[in-house]
DNA sequence: CGTCGTTGTCTGCGTGGCGT
DNA sequence: ACGCCACGCAGACAACGACG
């Protein structure tokens, strides 16, 4: 069995921490700007490395260019491996895990199930109302705050990442036929030719798969509007000369709307479809329905005594 | 001269646009 | 009408250049 330390890969790259980092003043004045960010949005962590390079570019001066992000992208694995940056504080979501949960006993089993009825115990937040909403998103490194807003509306959040592939699309459709309601999307995206363009192939496609089947969709594009560019004083770049694609004004990255700005504007986009008295009706219901299950949690350790 | 920083490259899929 | 190419996206690695 091989024994790993803290080492440097054959060619000088860092392995594992690097307990001793001498950044130069160039990096080390980066070290600080990004510590800034993470203290302004530390009710939003963790960020993503491409929403911490549009925070530095929109508030503290950084030129919008690739090599730029690359920069920060590198001092952020070295200034983690050395403990400047916490490794709680950025986050990557391109990884999964399949793995089965496992218990102790079976009384442990049930204390899991009763802390699942106390913690999990859902209903159908969306039960009642004239549409089925669905946030959809370009970027899969927004989904987590995304979700942190969609979940208490029990509005899910979809994301592939960037493209989305036909098969995708398809299979998403043939559920969104299956509703009894129609289906609305809101949509987050880049403001840029690529981004309107996967808008639109998205929004036809899916609309199209899903009339075959019998269903209705309806999508809404959310953000980035470009109204919202002047409203939140986004940080903007020419399109690039090389996309021959048709755009008009300047491109904004989704990532560049401050988290907060991306909490409301879901917020708002939710509600303005939602019917809010059926909504909290529901959540009465849930809540006495949940009470009730844990009832019947407490009558089985009384019987246990 | 060792450590640190910069840059080109890779991944997968869809897109527009060009040449055949 | 088709194939092919460049490009976009995010993040990391390897090679090389620069700093101290």
């Amino acid at each position: 069995m091989a024994e790993f330390d803290n080492c440097r890969a054959k060619h000088g790259r860092a392995r594992g921490f690097l307990d001793a980092w001498n950044p130069q003043a160039k990096t080390l004045a980066l070290v600080a700007h990004v510590q800034a960010v993470l203290a302004e949005y530390r009710e939003h962590l963790p960020l993503t490395a491409r929403q911490i390079f549009y925070r530095l570019v929109a508030a503290h001066g950084f030129d919008k260019t690739n090599r730029d992000y690359k920069r920060l992208c590198e001092m952020l694995v070295s200034g983690r491996r050395a403990g400047v940056i916490p490794w709680d504080a950025i986050r990557d979501d391109g990884f999964t895990r399949a793995s089965s949960d496992t218990y102790s006993d079976a009384g442990d089993f049930m204390k899991a199930c009763r802390y699942t009825a106390e913690k999990h115990f859902r209903l159908d937040r969306q039960d009642g109302q004239r549409e089925r909403l669905v946030v959809w998103c370009e970027t899969s490194g927004m989904v987590p705050q995304l979700e942190r807003v969609a979940d208490r509306y029990g509005v899910p959040v979809f994301s592939s990442g960037g493209f989305d592939s036909v098969s995708v699309k398809h299979t998403i459709a043939r559920e969104f036929a299956g509703y009894d309601v129609p289906v609305r999307v809101l949509h987050i995206g880049d403001h840029d030719p690529s981004g309107i363009h996967l808008f639109m192939s998205l929004a036809e496609d899916i609309g199209a798969f899903c009339k075959r089947y019998g269903g209705r969709v309806e999508f809404d594009r959310l953000a980035v509007l470009p109204g919202h560019i002047p409203q939140f004083g986004l940080v903007t770049a020419p399109p690039k000369p090389s996309d021959r694609r048709r755009f008009e004004g300047q491109t904004v990255q989704a990532e560049s709307l401050p988290p907060d700005v991306l909490a409301d504007l879901l917020r708002q986009g939710v509600e303005s479809h939602f019917n809010m008295q059926v909504y909290l009706d529901v959540l009465d219901d849930e809540a006495a329905q949940r009470a009730a299950l844990l009832e019947q949690f407490d009558d089985l350790d009384t019987d246990d005594e």
